[in-house]
Order: structure tokens, then C-alpha cells, then sequence
DNA sequence: ATTTGTTAAGAAAACGCTTACAAATATCAT
DNA sequence: ATGATATTTGTAAGCGTTTTCTTAACAAAT
């Protein structure tokens, strides 16, 4: 049996009132003497207050739940970790849920959250969740009155707290790039296009081709699903359609066609140009360095721990707050350098 | 202000008990009539239990508690998630606790997790933790009661359940694969010396370099972090002492190895032969594809939630287990095979 | 001796839920 | 009608805390 805060007062003598207020540092003149006896009996029984009971009468966890589609995808490992070490900095733990991209997950995970009083919740969706299940996730968030904020992929038709980078910026950063280098066969491998998170970085890549007066070519673009498992299938497009140059909508599907390239003998950078997207650790760790398209990942956890405090903190209605972060080009060595001369 | 059971029974005129009871689908002869009333009006106001409540009832969360050292390492972040799915499986959900390697967070999150009454805890301790502390951490979880198990590294003089993978014949497979296709000065660049992980990697090297009568040299042992930042070094000894292979300990710092090597323009596998340790997801995405050693991961992860939910359900002493998981190599296309010819 | 003030410590309610038990009502045989 | 039994619903205790409100004790002031 657990020792509770009864067994501490039994043991010293004193009232459980006595021990609660010495315990939890509260002002009332409890004198020394009394204190520093109560301080060392539960020190030595060993107790720990439940935070279930505290929670319970407190109406208040410090515990955030965090809903996250991949946790073996290293975007969302990072990501994770610095949700994790914003919330911790203000003295709240998480609560995890992975979803392994099931969607139906996110609502389970949602309501676990809720049932078990958390005091706000972090959510990045599913790839593939349909646009109904997305709304319904969304009202039941707003009906249970939890603080929530969407975090990278924003739910369609539906406002709410969120923090994004731009992906339209970020798509047209990578494009312009290898524009830039004197490349204007530049193939697009997309993440999952039922995401406006790829819909956006193909947009950028328009918007990058049109502003150089490069027709958009729809065989240039392959969708694939942002993890591997599409890259043979890509490749033998784009070798196909003769590009010098592939902007990979995420780093993994970049690493993938490293090794497509390898295997028909293509030599990066000098065969083949490729820019990724995300900046995981890995891009300086694999040969060549990739260039790549930098998520501020700390950021994204950062701000997205402070609006949701800020929600549970402040007690008045508080205007819903969309912070778009800005992505950064980051350049490596994947890009062969002012193609044909300048 | 959130719904709770009495505000569903006083709005559809039960009693609390009948809601509770129906709620819960106990066979208590409510009669169908009535339940339906129940069911709609808990549905229509969008009650949600409060698990605080039935956890400080119950004495059970149906939560489990997961400490792990770095969540944007590759092989923790699939532990992770392979823990989530065990536990998942089994009703149970998980707090998860990312130390970043700090060591002190170790017991933090242990402590936290016991104030939450989880009803077990899985943990892997931080890199450097001190003796000192990983047996006071281990004292605190015994003292606390909570069912525990502790994964991958054990603690230094301390019995309890355990999940671990045998590192010694990790460290053998590899490196007789090696010696097999004809190799002798074989680098081995360690994780931290500090973990027994490290050191039975290195003494399964040392055995195999025994079996096959090649003397074990010191220089050619080089230590690591199991992350970035020591390739550079580790490679300068390397080509200094004229190694044909290299056993990394870990996936990560053969890919920091891969980029060393082209760096130097030292081919993989014809030049410098490769073999990595965990299997990571990377392996098959890299080029050449990185045989390494396979880590069980998925196994660790239900192994360990079996074992921990096993300790819960038993009312019974149940006798320590450890349970060790053979690794395996897993041949790609780092080693050159057959070198000099049979 | 009574009142007032000060200090120390305890009693009790409440948080939302489950569940053992009690009560009320309906059903039926006598 | 009487009691017995089955069916349905309600009462209340208790889980471990925090916190408001009392009480108790005693010294100082009138």
C-alpha cells in the first residue's frame, strides 16, 4: 500500500492539515520545530503525493497530451522531443500518443487526453484522415473545452489555434534554388497530395518555376507518402523525363533517392540535384551533405507550448493565434553549383 | 465547466449509480428502456469519465510510464513506439519521458510518474548516469512499489525484470561476419565506454577477433557517443592504422563513417568495409545499404509491456525476469565480401 | 476575572466516480 | 389481502488531497 499523506500525520502526530501545508510550502506559520519534524517523517516514509487526488480536487494535471502520426519518422521524433522540452521548461510533462498514421487514432487519442484531465493538448493529424473525421476531432476538441492547438498540418475548413511553418515559402525557397543553379528540369516528389502540407510546397514550387517563366509540367510531379517506398517508382519517372534536378518534398524520400541514384550509377550532385525538406539530423550525416529546406523544429514546439499555456493560464477569452513560422534554405552539397556556367 | 456523471443523471432523472452502471456497461439489469434514455443523454451532452476520479477510486490508471534517454535517437524513438503499441494493445496508454541524456531526469520522471500513479514503468537510464544514481533510482522504484521493468541497458549491480538484447553476441556476429569475408584489422568504433551496453559490444568484438587468433589491438578501438561528432576523429585512426573494416557501434555513427569515408574519396564497401548495430529504419534507405546488426526492437517493446502488465495482474510475488533477445545480422552491401579471394 | 489577541493545529467539505448495500416498487403465489 | 420474490433505483461511503473555517491554548491587556 502506497503511503498517503494520512499515514505521514499518524506517524508524527500531527494533523493532515499540518503536513499538506509543510509539504506544499505554504506560508502558515507552522513552526520550525513542527516542520522540520513533518519535512523528515515523509522523507523517510518515503512519500509521494498522488497527483491524481490533487488533480481531481485542483482541476489541474500539468499534464499536456501530445497526438503525433509517426513517432519512428524523425520530423516527428524531433518534434516530439521539443514539445517535450518547452513543456517541461514550464512545468508540465506529456502524455503521447502515437498514431502510427491510423487515423482513426487521433479522435481515441483525443478522448483519452480528455478523460484523463489534461490540461491542454498538442495535435498534429494523421496523413490520411478524412476531412469529416478532421472536423468532428476538431468540434469534439472545442466542445470538451481543453486548450488544443494544431501543430504543422491545419485542419481544412476550420479555424483554430495553430502553428505551421510555410510551406508555400518553403517550396519556393528549394525550387528557386536549383533555379538559380541554371537547373529548369525540376522534378517534384510530393508527400501524401490529400495533405495541404504537400499541396503547399508543390504550390511554392509553382509559384518558383512561373516567376522564372518555367512552364509547370504535371509529369514532373510524383506523389509519395513523406516516408519510403516510392522512390523506385520516382526515379524511373524522372529518368524518364530527363531532369537534372529533384526537390524532395521531405528529407527520408531524399535519402531514398540517394540510393535509387546509386543503383543506376547517377552521381549526386554532379548527375542529379536534389534538395529535401525538413533538416533532420541525418542531412549533415549522409553523403553528400543535403541541401535542404530547415524547419525550426524547437521553434514549433516552443510556440506552440507558449500559446496553449497562455490559454490555460489566462482565465478571459483569448483570440485564436495562428503563427506561421518561416522556413530557411540550408545549403549542403547536393546541389551541383551554377549548372552550365553563368 | 466539464459534464460530469451527476449533471447526466440529474438532466435525464436517474440516479448516479444507474448512469455509472450503465456507462459501464455492468450487468446490472437496467432495463433497456432506461439505458437507451442514459446513453442518449450522456452522448447528447458529451460526457466524458473522469479518469482521475476512477484512477483515485480504482487505484489504476491504465497508464504506463516510459523513460527513455533520446527520443531524436533513431533506435529510441522506435522503441518508443514500439512500447506504445505493446501497451496499446493491452488497454494501457503511456506517459513518456525524454531525459535528453541528462541524467538527473532519469529520477525526475520516475518520480513524476509514480505521483501519477501509473501503473508500471518501462525504463532505458540516460548514457552517463553515475552507479550512485542508477542505484538510488532503482531504490526509489523498488521502495515505491510500482511494477517496473528497465530495457536495454541494465543497471550496474541491481536485479530486477529486464529486457535486453545480448550484446556480446551482437558484437561477435559482427564481427566475425567481417573476419569471414576475409578481413583482419578491423576498426571498432564504440558507443560510451560508461554503459555495459558499449562493453559487451566490444568484448563479443574481442571474442570473435579470439576464436579466429587475431590479436585484439587497443588502437584500433575507438570511443563514441552513439550520436555525431566523433567520425571525424574516429576516421583520422582509422586510415592511420590501416583498417580494411570498421564494426560501428550503432547505425548513426556508421552513416557519420560513410560520410568520413567520402570525404576522403575511400569507397565503401570496395575500399572500407562497414557493419553498423540496430537496424534503423536508415539502413535500407542509405547507400550502399548498411548490413548491420538487428535489434529486436519490436520485441523489446512487447517483451517488455508483457512482462510489466504480467507484474501488474498478479497479486502474487512474481519471481524476477530477464528476458534477453538475440540480435542477428542483417547482410547488405557495406562489406566487401569474399576480400583476397578464398 | 474577563476580554482580547496571537499562535498552533485540527475538522470537515469538496473534487467525480464506483460499488456495496438499502429501499422502493412491481409481480406473483397463496 | 398477505407475504415472498424479483426487479429497478437510490444512498452513502470512500479514494487522497487541499483549503476554509473552527477550535484550543495560552499570554497580555483591561
Amino acid at each position: 500500500m502506497r503511503v498517503t499523506i494520512k499515514d505521514v500525520a499518524k506517524k508524527c502526530g500531527f494533523s493532515i492539515t499540518s503536513v499538506s501545508l509543510v509539504l506544499n510550502n505554504k506560508e502558515n506559520k507552522i513552526p520550525e520545530s513542527s516542520r522540520q519534524i513533518i519535512l523528515d517523517t515523509a522523507e523517510e516514509m518515503g512519500y509521494r503525493p498522488n497527483r491524481l487526488a490533487v488533480g481531481l480536487l485542483k482541476k489541474k494535471t500539468k499534464l499536456l497530451g501530445l497526438v503525433i502520426p509517426d513517432n519512428s519518422n524523425m520530423f516527428f521524433s524531433e518534434l516530439s522531443k521539443s514539445v517535450e522540452v518547452a513543456a517541461r521548461k514550464r512545468g508540465y510533462s506529456l502524455i503521447y500518443g502515437n498514431t502510427s498514421d491510423v487515423y482513426s487514432r487521433d479522435y481515441e487519442y483525443l478522448k483519452l487526453f480528455v478523460d484523463h484531465q489534461v490540461d491542454g493538448i498538442v495535435i498534429t493529424k494523421s496523413s490520411h484522415l478524412p476531412e469529416k473525421d478532421d472536423i468532428r476531432n476538431m468540434e469534439f476538441l472545442e466542445k470538451s473545452g481543453v486548450p488544443f492547438v494544431v501543430v504543422d498540418r491545419q485542419p481544412k475548413g476550420f479555424k483554430s489555434n495553430m502553428v505551421t511553418v510555410n510551406n508555400v515559402t518553403g517550396g519556393y525557397l528549394a525550387t528557386r534554388y536549383l533555379i538559380e543553379q541554371g537547373h529548369s528540369r525540376i522534378g517534384c516528389f510530393t508527400g501524401p497530395l490529400g495533405l495541404t502540407t504537400s499541396q503547399q510546397r508543390l504550390e511554392g514550387y509553382k509559384n518558383a518555376l512561373a516567376e522564372s517563366n518555367i512552364d509547370f509540367d504535371e509529369s514532373l510531379v510524383v506523389e509519395g507518402n513523406f516516408s519510403s517506398g516510392f522512390e523506385s517508382k520516382a526515379m524511373t519517372r524522372f529518368i524518364d523525363e530527363k531532369v537534372t534536378a529533384i526537390f524532395c518534398q521531405n528529407d527520408i524520400m531524399a535519402f531514398g533517392i540517394y540510393r535509387e541514384a546509386n543503383k543506376f550509377g547517377i552521381k549526386i550532385p554532379a548527375d542529379l540535384s536534389v534538395v529535401g525538406y525538413d533538416n533532420i539530423n541525418l542531412c549533415d550525416i549522409v553523403y553528400p551533405g543535403l541541401t535542404t529546406i530547415h524547419q525550426p523544429i524547437d521553434q514549433i514546439g516552443e510556440e506552440s507550448v507558449r500559446i496553449l499555456t497562455n490559454l490555460i493560464d489566462t482565465s478571459e477569452e483569448v483570440p485564436v493565434e495562428v503563427k506561421e513560422l518561416e522556413p530557411k534554405l540550408v545549403v549542403r552539397s547536393s546541389v551541383l553549383i551554377n549548372r552550365g556556367g553563368k
